[in-house]
RNA sequence: CGGGGCGUGGCUCAGCCUGGUAGAGCACCUGGUUCGGGACCAGGGGGUCGGAGGUUCAAAUCCUCUCGCCCCGACCA
C-alpha cells in the first residue's frame, strides 16, 4: 500500500479534493463542526467551533483598526426606503438582494424598512447630522455587525442571505486623505490576513467594472483558493463625494467655505473563513493556522490498565498547567474514543499540533507532539514544552503560509496577449497577469469567452516587471468565487 | 435567474421502474472486555419516507404543485 493510500485510510466519508473540491469543502465544513444549514433558505448556523475562529479574526483585525485611530460603533440594522434610494447608482447595485420589512405587528408600515446589506446609506445620514466644521473631521468609524444579501445562490461562508463582518466608514476633509485612508486599510487588511490567516495576497485597485456601486474606486486582496479560483477577502473604497452629495454631508473649512466630504468604506466578512478553508486545507480535513485555531495543541492520553491512567492523567495536570496562558490547549479525556479516533478526527478539524501522552512518554517525562501540516513527529520533555510549543506553533503558521504562497505562485501565469489569456482558461485555472489599460468591452469579452474576470491591477508590479511592453500596468485576471 | 441532480431514523444510502404499509451500515443507549492510527461481543431505542394535493381498496413507490439542498453557468463579500 503507498503512504497515499496509507494516509487516505485515515479519514472516513470524506471526498478527496481532486474528485469534488465542492463537495469536499462543504463536506469538511460540516464534519469538523464549523457550521450547518439553518432552516432559513440560505442562512447557516456558525457552529462553537467555526465561531471560535470568527472571535480569533475579529480580536486580531480590531486590535489593528483601533491602533489605526478607528472607534467602533453601532447603527440600526433597518434602513428607511428613502435613505437607501438617496443614491442611485447604490440602490441599483443592491436592489435585487435587499431584504424588507413591510409591517410591524399587524400594521403595515408607512415606509417600508429594508435589512441592511451595507451601512452606507444610515452612516452617511447620521454623518451630515454630525459633522459641522473641519474641527469635526476625520470621523473613522467601523462597526462589526451582521447583512443580508438575498443571494440567489449560497454557499456556507462564501456566499449565505445573512453574514457577518466588520464595516469601516470614515468621511475627511481632503480627497488626498480620503485615498490614504483607503490604502492604509488595504494594508491593514493585508496585512491580517497574510500574518494571522497565512493566506498570500495581491493588492490593488479593481477596474471600473469590477467596483462597489457608489464607488469612485474600489480596492481589494484577492487570494488564490486550491481549486483556482480566486476569492475576494476583503475591499476598501474609496467613496469619493457621492454620498457626501445626496446626504449632504458638508463642513466650513478653514476659509469658512462650505463644503463636501470625502468618504471611504472598507470590509471584511466570515467569507474569510471559508478562504481558511479553501486555502489550507487537505484531503484529510482542515489545517488551521494556529493564530486563529480555536484548539492549538490537543493532547491524547493513552492508556490500558487504571494505574496507567492514573499516572498519564497525573502527568497530562502537569502539563496542561504548564502550557496555561502560552497555548490553546484542549485535553481530549473522552473515554468513549480511542486514540485513533481522536487522532483522525483532531486532523478533520484541523488542530495544528497533536499531543500524545502515553505510558512511554510518562516513563520519560516527555510528550509525543505532532503536527498537522506535516504529520512530523518529536518527543519534547514536559518541563522544554512551554518553550518548545509556541515556537512550534509559529513554524507551522509560516509553513501555512509558505506552502500557500508557493502554490499561489506556481499558479501564477504571465501573459501580454488577450488570445494568450484566453488559451491559458481554456486548459486551466489560476491567476493570470496581463498588461493592461481599463477596456470594458475587452473586459466583458474576456468574462463571456473564458469566466475569468480582472481581479485586481496590483500595486506591487515588481513580480512582472518586464512584462509589459509600453508601460501599462499588469492585471491579474482569474476565475472567481 | 437558466441547465443538471438530489430530498427515506443523527449520517451515508437501498427500496421507487413492476403500488401491498420501511431496511442496511455507521452513529446513539445499556453491560462487559478494550484503548500508541477510526476496537469487539451481547442487548436496545429511534423514521411514516421534505411539504401539500390528487389517482387507488391500498402510495416512500404513480401524477400535479411547492419548499429546500448540491453541482455547472449569469450576479455579488
Amino acid at each position: 500500500m503507498s503512504d497515499t493510500q496509507a494516509q487516505k485510510q485515515f479519514v472516513e466519508d470524506l471526498t478527496d479534493q481532486s474528485d469534488d473540491f465542492s463537495r469536499w469543502y462543504t463536506e469538511v465544513i460540516r464534519k469538523s463542526q464549523l457550521a450547518d444549514y439553518a432552516p432559513v433558505r440560505g442562512c447557516m448556523v456558525i457552529r462553537p467551533y467555526g465561531y471560535a475562529i470568527w472571535e480569533h479574526m475579529q480580536s486580531l483585525l480590531d486590535r489593528r483598526i483601533k491602533a489605526t485611530g478607528h472607534q467602533n460603533a453601532y447603527f440600526p440594522l433597518l434602513i428607511p426606503e428613502s435613505l437607501l434610494a438617496l443614491e442611485a447608482e447604490h440602490v441599483e447595485g443592491f436592489a435585487p438582494e435587499v431584504a424588507w420589512v413591510t409591517h410591524g405587528g399587524k400594521e403595515k408600515l408607512e415606509e417600508r424598512y429594508c435589512v441592511r446589506p451595507t451601512s452606507e446609506a444610515i452612516i452617511g445620514h447620521m454623518y451630515s447630522r454630525w459633522i459641522e466644521s473641519y474641527r469635526d473631521l476625520p470621523v473613522l468609524i467601523n462597526q462589526w455587525c451582521n447583512v443580508m444579501r438575498w443571494e440567489k445562490v449560497t454557499r456556507l461562508f462564501l456566499r449565505t442571505a445573512e453574514f457577518l463582518w466588520q464595516e469601516g466608514h470614515t468621511a475627511h476633509a481632503t480627497g488626498e486623505e480620503a485615498q490614504e485612508e483607503v490604502l492604509r486599510m488595504l494594508e491593514v487588511y493585508r496585512d491580517f490576513v497574510e500574518t494571522e490567516l497565512a493566506i498570500p495576497v495581491y493588492a490593488g485597485p479593481k477596474s471600473e467594472m469590477e467596483k462597489f456601486a457608489g464607488a469612485d474606486m474600489t480596492y481589494a486582496i484577492e487570494a488564490l483558493m486550491r481549486d483556482g479560483k480566486a476569492l475576494q477577502a476583503g475591499t476598501s473604497h474609496n467613496l469619493g463625494q457621492h454620498f457626501a452629495k445626496v446626504f449632504d454631508i458638508t463642513f466650513q473649512d478653514e476659509q469658512g467655505r462650505r463644503q463636501y466630504v470625502y468618504q471611504t468604506s472598507w470590509g471584511l466578512t466570515t467569507r474569510m473563513i471559508g478562504a481558511l478553508i479553501m486555502t489550507h486545507g487537505d484531503d484529510q480535513g482542515l489545517k488551521l493556522p494556529p493564530h486563529v485555531a480555536p484548539i492549538q495543541a490537543v493532547v491524547v492520553p493513552i492508556w490500558r490498565k487504571p494505574e496507567e491512567r492514573a499516572a498519564v492523567t497525573e502527568f497530562v495536570n502537569r502539563l496542561r498547567h504548564s502550557l496555561e496562558g502560552r497555548v490553546r490547549v484542549w485535553v481530549d479525556d473522552r473515554d468513549q474514543y480511542t486514540p485513533g479516533w481522536k487522532y483522525n478526527e483532531h486532523e478533520l478539524r484541523g488542530v495544528p499540533v497533536r499531543l500524545e501522552v502515553g505510558p512511554r512518554d510518562v516513563a520519560q517525562g516527555a510528550v509525543m507532539s505532532v503536527r498537522r501540516d506535516t504529520r512530523a513527529k518529536e518527543s519534547i520533555r514536559l518541563e522544554h514544552l512551554p518553550e518548545r510549543l509556541p515556537v512550534l506553533l509559529e513554524d507551522i503558521q509560516r509553513a501555512l503560509f509558505q506552502a500557500a504562497l508557493e502554490f499561489r505562485d506556481q499558479n501564477t501565469s504571465r501573459v501580454t496577449s488577450v488570445a494568450e489569456l484566453e488559451a491559458h482558461f481554456a486548459e486551466r485555472r489560476g491567476f493570470v497577469a496581463l498588461p493592461w489599460k481599463d477596456d470594458a468591452d475587452a473586459e466583458t469579452a474576456i468574462k463571456q469567452k473564458t469566466g475569468a474576470t480582472l481581479r485586481c491591477i496590483p500595486l506591487d508590479q515588481k513580480p512582472f516587471s518586464g512584462l509589459s511592453k509600453d508601460g501599462a500596468p499588469v492585471a491579474l485576471f482569474a476565475r472567481a468565487y
